[in-house]
DNA sequence: ATTGGGCTTGCACACGTGTGCAACACGCCA
DNA sequence: TGGCGTGTTGCACACGTGTGCAAGCCCAAT
C-alpha cells in the first residue's frame, strides 16, 4: 500500500464510461450534467477515491479557495480567539485560512508574494500595525481586502471597526457611575488606531460628565507587564486619581496587580475599567468591569465583509462597524454575582 | 491601473532574450544556468513583478509548499504560541501554513482531502483528540506527518512528547519539597495521552517520597471553569489533603481561585503545583509553580521532525522528547523575587 | 412531418510551469 | 588538429483541470 499516483479525471472517466468532461462538470458548481451521468460520475469517483486537484483548477480558475489571513501578536488572547473564530468561519466557508505571521519590521513583501504565488480568493489583515502598503498591493493585483480594527487608508478598502464612539462613552459613563471625580487613563505609548479613536470619545466625554482627567500612566506595550509598568508610573507620580481606564484587559490586570502589591485596594481606594473582556477579566482575582467586544461578532461581520468583496469586487467598500457592551463587575464597586458560572473560554 | 494578468516565464523571456526554459532554471533551485543569463532574467523579472506560479509549479512538482497544521483549542494560550511560533518557523522555512482548526466531531475526512488538494508537503497535528485514522491516512498517501504531545500510533509516524517522566516526578518533588504529606491531583475527567502519563509517573513517585495520595477532583475540562469545578468537589469532599498537582496552568488557576473564595489560603493550607507555564502562571495574584514545557522547545523539534520527514520519508520515524524545568513560585512556598521584570508575554 | 428550443455531451484548447533529452559551445589535453 | 568532458541552452512533452463551441438528443408545438 505505498504511495501511487492519485487518480485523475481520466481515470474516473473511464471507469464510469463517460468523457472527462463529465467528470469535470460532476464537480463543478453550476456545471449542465445529467442526472445519471453524474450519479454515474459519483460512483466512480468514490471507488477510486478520486479527489479534485485543486492545484489545475486553480492555474485554470485564476484563483484558489486559499485565503491569506495576516495576524500579529497572536499571544494576545484577544487575537488568538478572533483567530480561532475566523479560521473556524472560513472553513465553513468552503475557503482554507493561510495563516502569515507579521511583525513590525518583517518584510512586507513576501505577503503579497504569497498571495500572487497562490492566487488567492483573498486576505484579512487583524495585525496590530499595518503592513506597508499592502491596501494598494492588494487593490492593484485585484485581491479582495478586508481589514480588522485598522486606520482608514486612501484605497478602496472593507474594514470592520469596533464602536469606538460607544466604547468610549460606556467607560466613562462606568467610572461616572461608580463616583469617581479624578480620572486617569493606562495605556501603551504610541496607542493603536482603534485604542487612540477610544481615547479621544473617553476624554471628550469625560468633560461632559464634569469629571477631571488627571493624566496618562503608559507601558511600553498593551500587555501584563505594560500594565505593572503603568502602575509603577501611576504610583511613582503621586497621581490623585479615583478612576482609570485601560486601553485593554491584559494591560488592566498587570495594572491591578501592580498596584495591589503597593496595598492599593480596588475598587475601594480606585475604580479600574479595562477593554475587550477577554476570559481572565471574568477571573475572581480580578473580576474586571470591561467594555466587552464580542470575537465572535467581529469575526462574522470580517467574514460578510470578505464575502462581499469577493462577490462584488468592483463595488465601493463598506465599513462595517461592531458593537460593544459594558460589563459591570467588581472592579468598579458592581456587585459580585457568583462566580461560579463563568465563561468558559479561556483553556 | 485596474488588474491585469500577471507576467509569466514567457513575458519574461521575451523580454530577457532567452528562452522560457532559462527563466524557469533561474527561480529553480540547483538548475544549470549561467551567470549572465540569470543576471538578465532576474532583471527582466524585477521590471515586469514577475513571481512563479505556485500552482503551476505545484501541478508539475506534486508537492506545493504549504503545510497543513491542525489545531484545536487555540483559544488555550499555550496552544495559541504553539501555533504562533510553528506558523513563524514554517514561513521562515519557506513553507505556508494553512491552518485547519479541529474539534471533536468534525468530519477528519476532509483534513485528509485538503492535503490532497493541495498537495501539501507536510502535515502537523497539534489537537487535543487524534482526528480519526489521520497517521494511516497520510502515510498511505504519502504525506509527511508530524505529531505533538499524542499517544503512539501503530504507523510509523514522527512524534514529538513533553518529557512526562520528568514532569511527574517533578511536580512531586516540589510537593515533598514543600513540606506536603498528603496530596491530590486535580485534572479533567478524560485526560489526555500527555497528561495521563504524566500523572501515572507522579502517582508512582508519590510513593517513592513516601506521600499519601488522597485521590483525584476532576471538571468536565482542563481550563478555568474546570479548576473550579475541581476546587467545588475538593471542598464537598472534604479532602484532607495539604498539597495538589494540576493538570494545567489554566485549570490551576481556576482551582486556586475557587479555593480562595471558600477562605483557603494557598501556600498556608495548601500547596499548588501547575503544569506548562503559561505566562498568566507568573503573574501576581497567582505566583504559581508550575513545570515549565518550553513552546520554544516543542516548536523547535516539531519543525526539525517536519524537515526530516520531508527529507527522509522512507526512514523509521524518530520520537522527539522536549525537556520540562520546575518554575518555583509563591503558591508552593517558595520566596517571591521581585515580579516586574516578569515574562513579557501574553498580551 | 417539420421545426425550434432546451439540455447534454465530447472535442480541443488553455492555464503556467518543470525537466529529460539532444544539441551546442568551449576549453583542455594529447 | 582532433577528441573529450563540462556546462549551458532550447525544444517539446507533461502535470490535471475548466470551459467555449458545435454537434447531438429529445420533446413539444405548429
Amino acid at each position: 500500500m505505498k504511495t501511487s499516483r492519485l487518480p485523475t479525471a481520466i481515470d474516473v472517466a473511464k471507469r464510469a464510461g463517460v468523457s472527462r468532461s463529465a467528470v469535470s462538470r460532476t464537480f463543478t458548481e453550476g456545471a449542465s450534467v445529467s442526472p445519471e451521468t453524474r450519479a454515474k460520475v459519483l460512483a466512480a469517483a468514490e471507488d477510486l477515491g478520486y479527489r479534485v486537484n485543486f492545484l489545475a483548477r486553480g492555474l485554470i480558475r485564476q484563483r484558489t479557495e486559499l485565503v491569506a489571513m495576516v495576524v500579529s501578536d497572536m499571544d494576545h488572547s484577544f487575537r488568538a480567539r478572533l483567530v480561532d473564530l475566523l479560521s473556524r468561519g472560513l472553513v465553513n466557508l468552503g475557503y482554507r485560512p493561510v495563516l502569515l505571521p507579521w511583525s513590525e519590521g518583517d518584510n512586507p513583501g513576501q505577503l503579497i508574494d504569497m498571495m500572487l504565488h497562490y492566487a488567492v480568493s483573498g486576505t484579512i489583515v487583524t495585525s496590530d500595525t499595518p503592513p506597508g502598503d499592502i491596501a494598494a498591493q492588494c487593490m492593484q493585483h485585484g485581491v479582495p481586502l478586508v481589514l480588522v480594527n485598522k486606520a482608514p487608508v486612501d484605497s478602496n478598502v472593507a474594514r470592520v471597526v469596533e464602536d469606538f464612539e460607544s466604547a468610549g462613552r460606556l467607560a466613562a459613563d462606568a467610572l461616572a457611575e461608580a463616583g469617581c471625580k479624578r480620572v486617569a487613563w493606562a495605556g501603551q505609548r504610541r496607542p493603536s488606531f482603534t485604542i487612540g479613536s477610544r481615547k479621544a470619545v473617553f476624554l471628550d466625554r469625560l468633560l461632559d460628565l464634569g469629571l477631571d482627567f488627571v493624566g496618562d500612566v503608559t507601558g511600553a506595550r498593551q500587555n501584563y507587564a505594560g500594565g505593572q509598568e503603568a502602575a509603577q508610573a501611576f504610583l511613582e507620580h503621586g497621581l490623585q486619581a479615583d478612576g482609570v481606564h485601560c486601553a485593554n484587559d491584559f494591560l488592566a490586570l498587570g495594572f491591578m496587580d501592580g498596584l495591589r502589591a503597593a496595598g492599593v485596594t480596588i475598587p475601594g481606594d480606585l475604580a479600574v475599567v479595562g477593554s475587550d473582556d477577554i476570559a481572565e477579566a471574568s477571573w475572581a482575582s480580578y473580576d474586571l468591569t470591561t467594555i466587552e467586544q464580542r470575537p465572535e461578532d467581529l469575526s462574522q461581520a470580517t467574514l460578510d465583509a470578505l464575502v462581499d468583496r469577493i462577490a462584488h469586487p468592483a463595488e465601493t467598500a463598506r465599513i462595517r462597524q461592531v458593537g460593544v457592551r459594558l460589563v459591570r463587575r467588581g472592579s468598579t464597586g458592581a456587585v459580585r454575582v457568583a462566580s461560579s458560572s463563568g465563561r468558559s473560554r479561556g483553556g
